[in-house]
DNA sequence: TTGCTCCTCACGTCACGTGAGGTGGC
DNA sequence: TTGCTCCTCACGTCACGTGAGGTGGC
């Protein structure tokens, strides 16, 4: 089947700008074909650019996706090797976890926000500053 | 009461560095108070900061926490304005449940990883490259 | 030829990081 | 005096954005 795409079909699938790819490229994250001075992207290349564009999302920078990147492949030789990254995985899933603890926080603060712009349109001279979403979550 | 704080308090309290906050200062999105030469935060400058910094993990712009902030003041706070807040929250929170799945996916693979990894040292030559994670998820 | 997408520099921007060098009060 | 935190420049960095100017094929 050989499935190939332009930089422009995988920007647009990912909402990203062809600039950002052609970054990804200039620092060795992605290394697609070429015709002629045109780049063609396989089915792998766009699979490591969803992996980056996942590791963006929860906040990493480019240069922790490339290692969690690497994580993926299995060709990573030897015993000890494979150790060292049986320990980074474990401390990268830690760190997730916390991610994922803050996101759940965050979800049910803006339910809380939400309810309080809500209540502010069905009663718009019910709430004096004093009781402002700013004032009200003042005191933590 | 009259509670103040010190600029390292802040940023411990918050997870931040000082320079962080004089960036904030500097491009006018606090506004501390002076003792000499140091700066003095008041209750009202820690709260700024920590709708500041929610924004931030929302994933907002400094410059789109600034209106987002503007429009918590009551004084700003007419009815087109909240009813924009509350669409834009709800944006957020889309893209929130979006990382949320994300960051499940991710911890999800780094679990199989791990295990391919632990697999690989138990018997080292059972675990082709045909099955890694990268190459079984490459067709979606 | 027009219109489209592609390309390569290369400077700009945003949100800080990171010293360098100095002040102030317990 | 030592040690601490505070300060102000000011250049560096990361992840791109944004033209400028040019090529290639339907």
């Amino acid at each position: 089947m050989q499935q190939s795409y332009t930089i422009r079909e995988l920007a647009k699938e990912f909402g990203i700008t062809a600039r950002t790819m052609r970054h990804y490229e200039q620092i060795g994250l992605l290394a697609p074909g070429r015709r002629g001075q045109s780049r063609i992207y396989s089915a792998a290349d766009r699979t490591r650019l969803r992996l980056i564009l996942r590791g963006k999302r929860l906040g990493l920078g480019l240069e922790e996706s490339r290692a969690i990147i690497a994580m993926y492949d299995p060709d990573h030789g030897n015993e000890q090797q494979l150790l060292r990254l049986v320990e980074r995985i474990r401390e990268q899933r830690a760190a997730l976890r916390e991610r994922l603890r803050d996101l759940q926080a965050m979800l049910a603060e803006l339910d809380a926000v939400e309810a309080g712009c809500l209540a502010s349109l069905a009663q718009p001279r019910a709430v004096p500053a004093s009781t402002s979403i700013a004032r009200r979550r003042a005191n933590r």
